[in-house]
DNA sequence: CGATTATCCTGTGCGC
DNA sequence: TGCGCACAGGATAATC
């Protein structure tokens, strides 16, 4: 569940910690999360610098001397922990990166959904999404959404976690953005008029912006953490996301769950048209 | 081509 | 109290 604000976290932290520090070395045992890589490339960074922490969406970018790339994706429950050398080996860490001076850094993830891979060996890219997000200007987003909404039957949610569409957005911020614009998420994308279209845009930066300053969101599960193993705060924020049956924050009319294919949305039936 | 569905995986929480 | 099972969902391949 990690998202663009929650990876947008763990990229400052990642930042602010590592980078200029030389990697010593980057020890994989989890198969699974190299599995994009048909040999162990991953050796290529021992010895480098980390230069520069980016993120596409939900994709972290590691840059390192040498512009080699390593690309990170935390999927569902991958979180990147900063750690001493001697502290015990959490369950389901699948790699670590040991740093000189600058200690660890673990790659957890239960589900091994998440992965690790060296941007352009043997054509691996991310070349299939979307804008950032957050990377457009204002009056650039409007006109992005306009154009990728038009004629589309599929769900405006749908549309809205598709990451050609825009990448970083997935089920959490999908629902509180449409909830901000006051939209429903069954919505075909096409048949938003063109003020519904400038509600969406300006709604996508406001929610992901507000939800980067409370550094993400922590559910039940904490599973979400910071690089620091902080929770972030803006589970407190949200309006209707998992709020199914409980009254709406501005008119008090019960929250409802709606099943979009295999997936559920949540919405508040009089503030969204 | 666009829309929908299945798949990967484990921890959690619910109902019986 | 304990067990079994549905559910959670990001990205991608497959299918309609």
């Amino acid at each position: 569940m990690p998202e663009l604000p929650e990876v947008e976290t763990v990229r400052s932290g990642l930042a602010a910690t590592y980078v200029g520090k030389e990697l010593e070395r980057l020890t994989v045992s989890g198969t699974r999360t190299v599995r994009r890589h048909p040999e162990d490339l991953l050796r290529r960074l021992d010895g480098r610098r980390l230069a520069e922490v980016g993120r596409h969406g939900k994709f972290l970018l590691l840059r390192w001397d040498g512009d080699e790339v390593l690309v990170a994706h935390l999927r569902m429950s991958g979180q990147l922990l900063a750690a001493l050398p001697g502290d015990p080996l959490q369950a389901h860490t699948h790699a670590v990166f040991c740093f000189h001076g600058a200690g660890e850094l673990r790659f957890v993830d239960p589900r091994t959904f998440g992965e690790l891979f060296l941007l352009g060996s043997d054509g691996l890219g991310l070349g299939h999404l979307g804008p950032d997000a957050l990377g457009l200007g204002a009056a650039a987003l409007r006109a992005h959404l306009a154009r990728e909404l038009a004629g589309r039957r599929a769900p405006l949610k749908a549309l809205l976690v598709d990451q050609r569409v825009l990448a970083g957005i997935g089920n959490i911020y999908a629902d509180e953005i449409a909830f901000s614009a006051r939209l429903r998420p069954d919505r075909p994308g096409g048949s938003l008029k063109p003020r519904e279209v400038a509600r969406l845009a300006v709604s996508v930066s406001a929610v992901l912006s507000a939800a980067v300053a409370a550094r993400g969101s922590t559910l039940a599960d904490r599973r979400y953490r910071d690089v620091w193993g902080e929770a972030g705060r803006y589970q407190l924020e949200h309006k209707v996301y998992g709020r199914n049956g409980m009254p709406c924050a501005t008119c008090a009319v019960p929250v409802q769950r709606l099943a979009l294919g295999a997936r559920s949305a949540y919405f508040c039936p009089r503030c969204q048209a």
